[in-house]
DNA sequence: ACTATATAGTGTAATGATAACACTATATAG
DNA sequence: CTATATAGTGTTATCATTACACTATATAGT
């Protein structure tokens, strides 16, 4: 056992799987490494937790300091310990993931990353590290996560159509679904709630507007999610 | 950030919320504190990280020495990683949660626990450090992956009647649960099979004992668990 | 102005799942 | 041999899910 409180040989990371939904597609957040080891090749974004952090605040500040990142839906997914996963030295990192919901944010690079971009949730990405692994873990749950719990609105502008959350669900699933079902039960959760307003972007008929009911959200929180979306 | 790869600050620790069900009651596994700090407090079993062992191979060995526990199941929960919660010095844990078909376990000392004893999952215990907060999020966790996960057999015997897992589900969700309803579901899902065998450790009549049939559970690991237990 | 077109939006019937409900069967204890 | 506690069993009503095809409408092109 280690009775040594000065100091450990392990250090800690954090590194984050961000998701968004842009142009119908769904994305992942990948910085290009400045620095050895892995140097030019894409990893999550992360880095070293500090002495007087906790792993959430941790992150936060990472996803701030390399892509400008905010107040997003952010959870712990799993924490990685394999022995030589990091060819410098022992580390372990908590990975987490994440949803923010649009592409627009304002990616900037800093010391470690000299790029930041988005790419195609199930490109043939080859990345630092075991970050394959994290994603790969990340994708899962957020399948798993996204049956029972209505946080695909995470995802989604604050104002959307029923057609652009239903695809949401297509492309993750990779599965259609047939139009009248989905509306009728995602309506009848009272998840979101109908504006007046319509979006004219697409070419042909607009589509309602809906935004999401926090309130009914926090209820179902409260009584643990009973039912299925997809 | 930090770069130096010699020593950090930061020490790592595992521990685990080991759950069994005996004599119709949910237990969980606490361990006497020998040493400061909080000396003859209960606690979670565990200990600090080895530079050479994995966070899952950490608690596989904590459990071996502090319980005798071997070959149980066993899932990462969520790292715990607030400033202070450890007075001597900064602390982050890997919390497990686990669960086990039943309490025989000879549980030995070792010399950090001076006694390890199953408590009842609701008892008011007050724990050291924030195992408490620990344990609640095992038990919500336990729950949530109950209703979709075929997991409770692994609280069970090998061999067991179909009463003892109603009465495993009842106690867990804290609700009854109609007899027949109960016993039509988990017979369709086949995921236990029928023995000649009966139970005669009851006092009226025997009923019948089931084994879990693993092939099924993994066949429904493939497709993702689609139906619900409760 | 009219037409073509792409996407939005709607209802009903069949099927399957869940929930509600009460009695019989049987081994043991006395 | 009787009383008793627990095991074990089916049917119906309700609710949820699935399958399925047409109308509505704003825009673009003529």
């Amino acid at each position: 056992m280690n009775n040594n409180f000065e100091y450990s040989k392990i250090l800690n990371t954090v590194d984050a799987v961000v998701f968004t939904y842009d142009n119908e597609e769904l994305k992942i957040l990948l910085v290009k490494r400045e620095i050895e080891p892995f140097k030019n090749q894409w990893a999550l974004p992360g880095g070293f937790l500090r002495d007087n952090e906790t792993l959430e605040i941790a992150i936060k500040r990472e996803l701030k300091e390399k892509a400008n990142i905010e107040s997003i839906f952010l959870e712990q997914l799993h924490s990685f310990s394999s022995i030589n996963r990091d060819p410098r030295a022992r580390v372990i990192t908590t990975a987490f993931y994440a949803l923010i919901n649009n592409s627009n944010y304002k990616i900037k690079a800093d010391a470690d990353a000299i790029d930041a971009k988005w790419f195609l949730f199930n490109s043939n990405f080859k990345l630092a590290f075991d970050h394959n692994l994290i994603v790969d873990m990340a994708i899962k749950r957020l399948k798993k996560n996204l049956e029972y719990r209505p946080i695909g609105f995470e995802l989604l502008p604050k104002y959307f159509t029923i057609s652009q959350i239903q695809k949401l669900y297509e492309i993750i699933f990779d599965k259609e679904v047939d139009k009248r079902n989905f509306r009728k039960k995602l309506l009848k959760t009272e998840l979101i709630i109908e504006t007046d307003k319509f979006d004219k972007t697409g070419v042909k008929r607009p589509a309602r507007l809906y935004f999401f009911n926090e309130d009914k959200y926090n209820e179902f929180k409260k009584e643990g999610f009973k039912f299925k979306i997809i």
